[in-house]
DNA sequence: CGACTAAACTATTGACATAATAGGAAATAT
DNA sequence: ATATTTCCTATTATGTCAATAGTTTAGTCG
């Protein structure tokens, strides 16, 4: 399950998109538009930007922006950074892992494919996607 | 995610399948085929049986057993059981509850195409086919 | 009936993640 | 200088998960 904070990094992302021709944009702004918890947020996007989705610039006239085209952003992208894990089921990785039961389980394939399918979703669709919505 | 109960559930699930034929198979014989621990299962167990996915018997010579056949049980139905969530963004129900960003949301579209591909996957994969891997 | 077996119930523990808030420090434009 | 805005470092409350333990209830078999 996608957390709360996910789905505001996404909100927040889809904001910066929108004003991507506008220059840096302050998250006072965004917090208006988004009804967010400003504190909240400042969390978010510092992960963000650590992650180097965005760039930052302090004090007056500043804000965050864009680094690249919203073309460019996945969902996975963006929910990779705030979400501890996005995979669905820790077993998707034990492929070249210490899992003992691998080569007689009959559960991994379902949870290779299961993994799949959502990556596929997650990686389909992009920033420039969602503002067309 | 799907947690370790879920995945332990669809392990013990497909156990139960392979010896549909067997009667009631107590869960002492289960732990010994797949190495879990038993008071850990007893908690999953008692949870399949509350929600009709398997019949208990109390006493010598009960257990556990199937009260569909394999085919009958989705891979959705059993997690849904021990999961306390499946849905993959809480978005996803909004539709018809308050939030009152629904109209002019750019993330509920996404979210209800995610939902849906993830139920598609759960939803279409059987505990027959497991068993076959 | 009585011993045995197995599920069911209740409770507890530790670990961890999430959501949210708070105070101050560092950077930058005017 | 001052106002603005990001960044850093806690802290709190809440909730879930994973696992274990002890006891009770319900059946079976001799």
């Amino acid at each position: 399950m996608v957390s709360t904070r996910g789905r505001y990094a996404l909100r927040v992302m889809i904001d910066l998109a929108e004003q991507h021709k506008e220059g840096y944009v302050p998250l006072k702004d965004i917090v208006a538009r988004q009804d967010l918890s400003l504190k909240y947020l400042e969390t978010i996007m510092t992960m963000l930007s650590k992650a180097g989705l965005v760039k930052a610039v302090h004090g007056k006239g500043g804000g965050y922006r864009l680094v690249k085209e919203p073309e460019e952003y996945t969902v996975g992208d963006i929910l990779r950074v705030t979400e501890k894990t996005v995979v669905p089921a820790s077993c998707s990785e034990c492929v070249g892992d210490s899992c003992d039961r691998k080569g007689n389980c009959r559960t991994l394939p379902f949870w290779m494919k299961f993994n799949e399918v959502v990556g596929e979703c997650l990686e389909g669709t992009t920033l420039a996607d969602l503002m067309k919505e």
